[in-house]
Formats: C-alpha cells, structure tokens, sequence
DNA sequence: GCCGTTTTCGGCCCGACTGTTTTCAGTCG
C-alpha cells in the first residue's frame, strides 16, 4: 500500500483543484471551465468531512460541482496517490506562480506576471526572491504594476509569513464568540441597529475561515445614512483587537484580528438588509442555485434586492416600487425567498443539495431549535469513582443547579467508568455500587438518569465487568484509544460494543478533533442500521474541537431513521452552555425535533431509555 | 467542466474595491 495519498488533506485537494482553475485561465481555456474547477475548490476547501472518506464510500459525485471529470480525476488521485491529467496540466505553468497565489491579493494573473518578469523560477526560494526585487523597486517598474502594488506585495508577504496560509480554518465556537464580542462592540455605537454573522458562520459550519459581519443602521434620517454607514465604519477599525487593516470602503471593512482572525464587516441600511444579509450568507453553491432559479423566471438577485430583467410578467398582486431601476428591496430575508415563490430556507442548509428544490415543494421540515432541547445526557462530574480518564469539575448538585437554569427536565450523569487496570472486580463493583446509592439519595427538581461513558477496548469488550451493568440506568459507549484500525475492524470493534445491554448512545463516533485529529472511519451504512434496529442514538457531540458526528453523515443517518443525543459532554458547568453548537450541527443535518431524543418530555425519554 | 421534471445540449451569479488606468483588469467574497 502506499502511504502518500493517505494525508491528502481537503486543504491540499481545494488547493490542486484552485492550481487547474490558474493554469486554465492563464492558457485562455473556456471561462466556464474555470470557474468550474474554481467552484469545485471552494466546495472541497468547506466540506465539514474529509473529501477521502466521501470518496471511500463512493458518494464523490454527490458533492455538488464535482461532476465527471473532476470526479474520476480525484479517484485516480486517491487511489494511486497522484492523478496524471491533474498533473500535465499543472505542469503547462512554472509551480512558483501556485506559490505566489498563496499571498493575498495576487491572484493567477498577477503571480504569473511577477513569475515571468522577475524570473522567479526557484519554487524554494520564490517568496524571498519576490520580496527582493520589490525592496529594490524592481516590480514597480513592471506594467500594470506600481509604487502602491509594490509596497502591497511587500505587506503581503509579511501577512503570509505571519498566518502561514490564507486559508486556516477555526472550530465554530472560537469563530462565534469572536463574532458576538465584535458584536458586543458594534453594537454601544448609535445608529446601529440590527448585527448579524454572514458566510460559514452564519450558516453554522464546523470550521470557519474569515469571521463576516454585517450590520444594519438606522435609516430614520433617510439623507444621513452615507455617512452613518461610514462612521460605523470607522468606529470598527477601532475594535481594540485589530492588529492590521487590510482594506476599508464607505461600507465595508476588512482587518485582521488577534490572533490573526480576518474579520469583514458589511453596513447596510433597513430597505435592502434581507437582500444583503441572503447574498452574503451563501453558501457559493447555494447562491449560484438560487440565481440561476431566479433568471429563469426572468429575476436577477444582487445584494441590494431582485431586479426584473427581460419582458417578465409580474404577478398583478406585486407592485413595482421603483419602475426606474426595478428593484424590489427586502428587509426581510423571509421576503425574498418567499418572493420567488420559494419556502424560506434556514442559513445552516443552504449548501447547494436539494434545499431550493425542496423549498419549491414547501417541503423544507421544521429544524430542530435550542428551545426544543430538555436535557443533556453527556456530562462529566467531580464525583471519584477513580475514573479512566479525566473528572469533571462540578458536583452531581451543582450541576442539577445548572440544568435547572438551562430549563432543562433532566441530565444524565455520565463520569467515565472506573479504571479496570490495578482494582480488582469486586473494588469496582463497590466504587459503583456506592455511587448508584450516593445518586439515587440526590432530590431536586431536575430528574437524573444513572450513566457512564465507556471504553470500547480494541476488541470491541466494554472497559467494565458486565455485572457493573446493574448499577446504571444507560450506557454510553465511545472510542477512545487505538485509533489507527483499519474500517472493517474499527466496525466491528464498535458493533461488538454496542451489543451490550443498556447501551442507548454511541459517543463523538468519528473521534475527530478539529485541526489535530482526522477521526476514524466506520462503515456507516452498518452502524447506522444497526443503531436503528436497535433503537440505539448516535450523539452529536457539542465540544467545540469534536462536532462530532460531522453535518453531512447526520444527513445521511436520517435516511436510516437514526435517532440522536444532542451531548455537551460538559467537564464542567460552563461546557453546558455549549448545546446550541451541538443543535447547529443538527440543523445542518436537517433535524427536526422528532429526531433528537433529548428534545423528548421526562416521562417519553423514560419509555425510550427502558425500551 | 457542471448540470437537468421546460434541456444530455446549451446554457452557465453578481457586485465592490483597488490600482493603473483614459475605460478596465484583477482579485475577492
């Protein structure tokens, strides 16, 4: 076997495919072509899953804007770890030009012409080189180029020293509460009245690149309002965090935040804020869907509103409110989809698949919400029962107390089972036995159930003696070393665990931690339908690095009725608070609350946990 | 190169900003 194709990253695929889309435009191919390789690449750089496990399980050509070509190209590429169209096509183009794409705000044509003016032909070396000629004002006298270009380039290069790449991503909850601190900010200012996300993290992507901002000012001083937008503006790039400002306009800004965060923000007045906030929340393939839905009932949709083109016969019911231009304005983004006569469609699934479609039919389902939400069956407690792992930080009582703020009817104590190495059977038995007697004596308003989150061994044996079994009223079960198996053995190894009774909830089943852990692949048509028959949920883990099961395969488990455990997995009272990533997550998996068995009342969730 | 219940051929999303320009090209989101 070889190795090399194992560690193709998302990031390193976006990457070759955004290489084509340069060498193609450089070579004057077909314009479309381009921005299909373009497309192709924004979609493989945002999947929430690696393209690797997509391609394994032979569902490649599902992704939108990966069509024939493409597709079969990437399966050579994995398969034999390089792919030879890929490859003769790269090689029509010096490799310093992909090199110097990399620094932002030079682009194929830019980087091309640097490459052959200068002679910048050592790939090593290329960014260095670069920074030479223009500290010798050699790229100033370039055509096309200028004193302005050449000190940009300069600022360039030192960005891309300092963030390494234009494109690392952050887990969403690190993102999101930048956001709402940057909003905190934006909004002591006068005059604004209205903060929203845009982009990914609107739409509630596990990673996120650039932090979007947009902001609605107040429009009751109508001929005030320029000005209004360029004060908020300015008041932005005061935000104490900013450490450079990368470029700003009457009504948009963009800047780097610690630590090395670039953050944009939008102004936009009342009439046309649903527009703008729809345009820019994507995603790509969403918007280009919707468009092209638009222009076949002769609508062309921008930021500021739909403008009718061509001889399109209005509906008598919908009057033009501006003959001039006309351009229909929307405060609401609910107007606008409805105005196309579509359902409206939540942010978090608006990727491109079918939502438009479905929209058309009125069949998008109610997502499930925060508020739908009466317990959290996930959480770690201080309490010694010498635990495998680590402890919690706060006691059985002190976390009722939190679920009771939450509102919620009951929590599920969860500590991770008793170390099985160095305590005999019987020291075990006691420490849970004991446990089982502390819990029950335990009176509050909020219900507890008895848990514990255990050990799957590699072969697929619980890390606890089965007559411990007794002492709880569910089990949850998760991997948590001996992560290289290959699938079939990972599969089983998780099936054979799962066959325990009492066993109710398969936890954070990839493994992933965003940015340092891949995660573990499982067949998961087998679990899925394994999990259903046997009326088993799979969790949806809330910590931030975790999100874990990723978005797509909640989808995907829905198809199997594959019910789920929204879990924060709290180690402590704070982590609690982080349930609404964890909803995000089933948002974008397109649940409803009937698929979510924590959103079920105290006496339901009995029935469930006992069937 | 992608896509499809008006199409397997013939279409293909839209605008802001910037710098170098005398009317536009390149980059970005």
């Amino acid at each position: 076997m070889r190795q090399e194709q194992k560690n193709l990253s998302n990031k390193e695929i976006a990457s070759i495919l955004r290489n084509i889309a340069a060498v193609y435009l450089l070579t004057n191919a077909n314009r479309f072509k381009i921005i299909a390789y373009d497309n192709a690449a924004d979609t493989v750089g945002q999947l929430t899953r690696e393209l690797k496990d997509i391609w394994q399980e032979d569902k490649l050509f599902n992704i939108p804007g990966i069509g024939k070509t493409i597709g079969s190209n990437l399966d050579e590429l994995f398969k034999t770890g390089k792919s030879e169209h890929f490859k003769g096509i790269m090689k029509k183009i010096p490799s310093t030009v992909f090199i110097l794409m990399n620094l932002p705000t030079i682009g194929p044509k830019k980087a091309y012409k640097l490459v052959q003016a200068l002679k910048l032909l050592n790939p090593k070396t290329v960014i260095k080189d670069l920074q030479k000629a223009a500290e010798q004002n050699h790229v100033a006298k370039l055509e096309t180029f200028g004193e302005k270009s050449q000190k940009d380039i300069l600022e360039a290069i030192k960005l891309y020293e300092k963030r390494s790449s234009k494109s690392d991503r952050m887990p969403l909850p690190y993102a999101y509460a930048l956001a709402r601190e940057i909003s905190n900010y934006l909004e002591k200012f006068p005059g604004v009245n209205r903060i929203h996300t845009l982009g990914s993290l609107r739409r509630m992507v596990s990673t996120i690149g650039d932090v979007d901002i947009a902001v609605q000012v107040e429009s009751h001083k109508v001929h005030k309002v320029k000005s209004l937008e360029k004060e908020i503006v300015n008041y932005f790039l005061k935000f104490p965090k900013i450490i450079s400002v990368v470029n700003t306009g009457d009504k948009k800004a963009s800047v780097i935040v610690s630590p090395n965060i670039r953050v944009d923000l939008r102004v936009q007045g009342e009439k046309s804020y649903g527009a703008m906030l729809q345009y820019f929340t994507g995603s790509k393939m969403h918007n280009i869907r919707l468009r092209e839905y638009g222009i076949k009932k002769g609508l062309s949709l921008n930021e500021y509103g739909i403008k009718s083109i061509s001889n399109f016969q209005l509906p008598t019911s919908i009057e033009i409110p501006n003959p001039k231009s006309k351009l229909f304005e929307f405060k609401e983004e609910k107007e606008l989809y409805n105005f196309l006569g579509l359902q409206y469609i939540p942010p978090e699934i608006r990727e491109g698949t079918n939502e438009i479609d479905l929209a058309e039919k009125n069949k998008i389902p109610n997502l499930v919400e925060i508020k739908d939400i009466k317990g959290d069956l996930h959480i770690h407690s201080s309490y010694d029962l010498k635990p495998s792992h680590d402890f919690g930080e706060n006691s059985y009582q002190e976390i009722l107390e939190k679920a009771e703020q939450l509102k919620y009817e009951y929590v599920g104590f969860t500590d991770h089972n008793t170390k099985i190495s160095g305590q005999t059977e019987k020291e075990i038995l006691d420490i849970m036995k004991l446990r089982y007697k502390d819990i029950r004596k335990i009176n509050s308003k909020v219900k507890n159930f008895i848990g514990l989150e255990i050990d799957i061994m590699p072969h697929g044996k619980l890390a606890l003696p089965e007559k411990a079994i007794d002492y709880v009223d569910f089990l949850i079960v998760s991997v948590h070393s001996v992560f290289n198996m290959d699938m079939k053995s990972m599969t089983q190894r998780v099936l054979s665990a799962l066959s325990y009774p009492k066993v109710k909830i398969l936890a954070h089943p990839t493994g992933r931690l965003l940015g340092s852990r891949e995660g573990f692949e499982l067949d998961w048509a087998k679990i899925f339908e394994f999990c259903s028959k046997k009326n088993i949920a799979i969790e949806i883990n809330s910590l931030p690095k975790r999100l874990d099961l990723p978005d797509s395969l909640v989808r995907e488990a829905l198809q199997y009725k594959v019910k789920f455990a929204i879990n924060t997995d709290a180690h402590a009272n704070s982590h609690m608070d982080g349930m609404f990533y964890g909803v995000s997550v089933a948002r974008r998996g397109w649940c409803t609350k009937n698929d979510i068995i924590n959103t079920l009342s105290i006496s339901d969730f009995r029935k469930w946990i006992n069937r």
